[in-house]
DNA sequence: TATACATTATGAAAATTCTAATTGTTGAAG
DNA sequence: CTTCAACAATTAGAATTTTCATAATGTATA
């Protein structure tokens, strides 16, 4: 575990890459900005502590450059008490916690375990298929590394392509799969019809692969090629 | 089993009456619309056959009636070929199933069977609860005979109130019950007060009793009185 | 290939569900 | 008996889902 630890005053940044190293973690130290930048652009850390005030600029755009990398960092921002802005911008901005100085180290190590632990559950809770991925935890769908703004059912349908992917898939399972026996079936698929036409023109926004092949008086097939 | 024969061409009648007492049914006879209604305000028929031409009005004078008494019986029309308006109107008015003639009486044997086939499951598929009925088989309330227009969610709201009368139930398990794990609990239960008062709205249009009741801070109880 | 028929796609309206803001109630504390 | 805060009711509006009418497409047949 690799942890990166962004902090200009010399003795806090020692008494936590001192602790950390006893927890067990690989511990590095940056003390100013471009410092920081340069090494999280070398390594893929599992997780960087961050203090936003930072002699040659702010924290916030450390977290900036690593969203931009896609990086899967979890990222924890430090800063003095009452800056209470910043917390909201750093979280939006995409930081996993959030601590105020000064605090606790077992704290530090807790949030820190907390944080590679939900990283590992997330990363087991994603489904692949070539330029889409599915986040099952948050519910949330990217295509080409764009967020896709799916409505329930749209999820529920793609959620249920891309787990019987290659294959032909029958229109009346995907009408059982999505609506139960709420419905009363076969009496026409003008809702399959209608959403499946809805999270087609989404997709289609962000790629140009069609992913959802009809077969014809059968049902879809889930490919690319 | 009773059955009622509305019909005024006696050759018919009489072979129908032959065939269906062979297959074990009680049955009668009325050859004119003013007997037919005596005969089904005395007893309470399982089936009625009617046909829809008789000298003295239209058979579906009978249906209406039998709708009024609120009989259980159920209902054949039969009429000639291409009277599909008569059919429309007739199903509309609570028929439960419709002929044209001539028709082969094994034929009607058959629909007689599955009437009341339909009708006993039926009964076996109800909950009363005071005025308030539900038909499970058809997802349709009444309230004092009124049938209620219940969209989904306020259908299984009202089934998940008449299956646990007379007991506080919190607003949590109603908020479990009606949308499982899809919805993000305890953020509120705006959606939960939102359909109540839609289905507390339509309740009251039929009926002065208040059925469900808040318990403050707690959920609401289900309950005349 | 032309035609008819069935199936699927599309767009827009209607219905339902959910959200958010406001107002009204209730019960506890002073 | 007030006042306050939490809770619930109400309302209107936004978002989603469903329905419906129509267009486009595919398949089989001649």
């Amino acid at each position: 575990m690799k942890i990166l630890i962004v902090e200009d005053e010399p003795m806090l940044a020692e008494s936590i890459v001192q602790y950390l190293k006893k927890e067990g973690y690989q511990c590095e130290w940056a003390n100013n900005l471009a410092y920081a930048k340069e090494k999280s652009w070398d390594y893929e850390y599992d997780c960087m502590v961050v203090d936003i005030n930072l002699p040659d600029g702010s924290g916030l755009d450390v977290i900036e450059q690593i969203k931009d990398m896609k990086s899967k960092s979890g990222i924890i921002i430090v800063s003095a008490r009452n800056a209470m802005d910043d917390k909201i911008i750093g979280l939006n901005l995409g930081a996993d916690d959030y601590l105020t100085k000064p605090f606790d180290l077992a704290e530090l190590n807790a949030r820190i375990k907390a944080i590679i632990r939900r990283k590992n559950f997330d990363a087991q809770n994603t489904t692949t298929f070539n330029e889409i991925e599915i986040y099952h935890y948050k519910k949330l769908v990217k295509v080409n590394d764009k967020t896709l703004k799916l409505t329930k059912k749209e999820y529920d349908l793609i959620l249920y392509f891309i787990s019987n992917p290659n294959r032909v898939i029958p229109k009346g399972s995907i009408a059982e799969h999505l609506w139960g026996d709420e419905m009363d079936m076969a009496d026409s698929f003008d809702f399959v019809y209608s959403h499946l036409k809805n999270l087609r023109k989404k997709i289609k926004q962000y790629s140009c692969i069609n992913y959802i092949h009809t077969v014809y008086g059968i049902g879809y097939k889930f490919s690319d090629q």
